[in-house]
DNA sequence: ATTTAAAAAGGACATTTGTCCGACGCCAAA
DNA sequence: TTTGGCGTCGGACAAATGTCCTTTTTAAAT
């Protein structure tokens, strides 16, 4: 649910910074700002330094769905510049959000000349793909319940630090089905 | 739900088999073969040559849930060889199926070596995430006749080459529920 | 040609989830 | 301090989906 990448965070600050020369530049946000819209040319990766920001897709019919929850590490416009395509996402602010932002033709430029890099990158997207292959494979198998008991103990203070909404469109559920289950996770 | 991929079963027959003397291996299985067990150790990287293969996960409550149907040029094995983890699918071949299998300590080199084929592998996440974030988006946020209407509206003979149980487990329902979707769909 | 097993199809009912609505509390702008 | 908007919570009913079971169809094996 919150994506981290502490060794990509920790590569950006400790290496690449020194040796950008102003390619790398580093950005804040006000919370419910969005940083990158739906459907827009992508210039710029993003790798974030410090707060939350929602990942969100919002259907033809109004239904907004949340992929996850960028915190840390977490990098994105990465796909968009590999594949060279208008972005499928929406990037939202939830906290202050401060970001690394790395121009698109710089980013490709280090997948190809810095192995270390590189390799990030690639383990970063391999360990998307399966956070999300079985995230989307648990939910679909069990019931409500079960998934918000999971979620809830995944993140103890979720309940706390998420809109109910929020929580809802990250499980494809309307904000109703979730009260429920609170209740009747509550009584036990 | 039929991910496949031209450009990199085309760089593997035209340029990989050439200098590969004997790392990579062409490999046959027949119908319902299990390629890849769920949760092994993952010593081969393979690339589809033809055929069709379901990759799912069987959850702890016993249901299976098919992430993707693997066609032509389609790679598996790749996450496991990046991440060094064990497998968290598992590969069926559905008709006869050619692989050729790569030996991941090679796949790994290759990586590091071989810009094309890194940039390929590059694609093919980015791709395949792009893909899956859509797909996902999309089933959450419709009504169960929406997506059996999309699904039969991009794969005509669906119905004929795919058994009921199987579209089920894809779209994460069970088969009463397809037959009675597919009854009102069919009624128009 | 007959038997057998597996897949397909659907009836009947239970359960889950969605839709629509109103009530309440919180907080910031007037 | 009031007002209005927004998030939270839940009642009542409608609609969708699951469970359980039986029947039909299909295809392979004998």
């Amino acid at each position: 649910m919150i994506r981290k990448n502490a060794n990509l965070l920790h590569y950006i600050t400790k290496h690449l910074l020194q040796h950008s020369e102003g390619t790398i530049e580093s950005c804040q946000y006000a919370p419910r700002t969005v940083v990158l819209g739906q459907k827009k040319r992508v210039s710029s990766v993003f790798i974030i330094k410090s707060g939350l920001a929602k990942c969100y897709l919002t259907e033809d019919n109004g239904v907004e769905f949340i992929q996850e929850f960028f915190g840390e590490g977490e990098i994105f416009g990465e796909l968009e510049a590999i594949n060279e395509k208008l972005s499928f996402c929406c990037i939202e602010a939830v906290n202050t959000l401060e970001v690394y932002k790395i121009e698109t033709t710089y980013f490709k430029e280090l997948l190809e000349t810095d192995t270390t890099f590189n390799s990030l990158i690639l383990k970063a997207l391999a360990n998307k793909l399966n956070y999300t292959a079985v995230r989307h494979a648990y939910n679909q198998s069990h019931t409500l319940e079960d998934n918000v008991k999971r979620l809830m103990e995944h993140y103890p203070n979720l309940i706390q630090e998420i809109a109910k909404q929020d929580i809802a469109n990250y499980l494809g559920i309307n904000v109703r089905s979730l009260h429920r289950v609170l209740k009747t996770i509550a009584q036990d």
